[in-house]
DNA sequence: AGATTGACTGCAT
DNA sequence: CATGCAGCCAATC
């Protein structure tokens, strides 16, 4: 049988590492790639972005390397994720990024 | 099969 | 600290 399934499986680990990120923490999209390995951190983004919300995962943890949120258009709106967010520990810049430094997921 | 896009990253300005 | 440009890699059209 052919190996296609690896792919998936990438996928499924992906979902179990952002589930697995506790409040007040997050993580990036490079850093899940290398986490799961032989991943891309674009692919960490498009796995997230076809994760059923059956799953609730909470993506809203994963930012990019610079700290900042994803475009509008993903979630409910970067503002209202700053506000969730700041709720459940994490700390922000005036600018509104996130103190990825601080909080950053090991 | 080839071109385009993208929930990214890193460095430069 | 914000913005811009280039590189990378896989999914989608």
């Amino acid at each position: 049988m052919s190996e296609k399934k690896r792919n998936d499986e990438k996928y499924q680990e992906v979902y179990f590492i952002v589930s697995n990120v506790p409040p007040g923490k997050v993580a990036t999209y490079g850093q899940i790639a290398a986490m799961v390995g032989g991943l891309t951190a674009r692919q960490v983004g498009f796995a997230l972005k076809t994760a059923p919300s059956e799953m609730k995962l909470p993506a809203h943890r994963i930012v990019n390397a610079a700290g900042k949120l994803a475009p509008e258009y993903v979630f409910f709106g970067k503002e209202n994720q700053r506000k969730r967010l700041g709720k459940e520990g994490i700390t922000f810049t005036d600018a509104g990024n996130i103190r990825i430094k601080e909080h950053l997921w090991k």
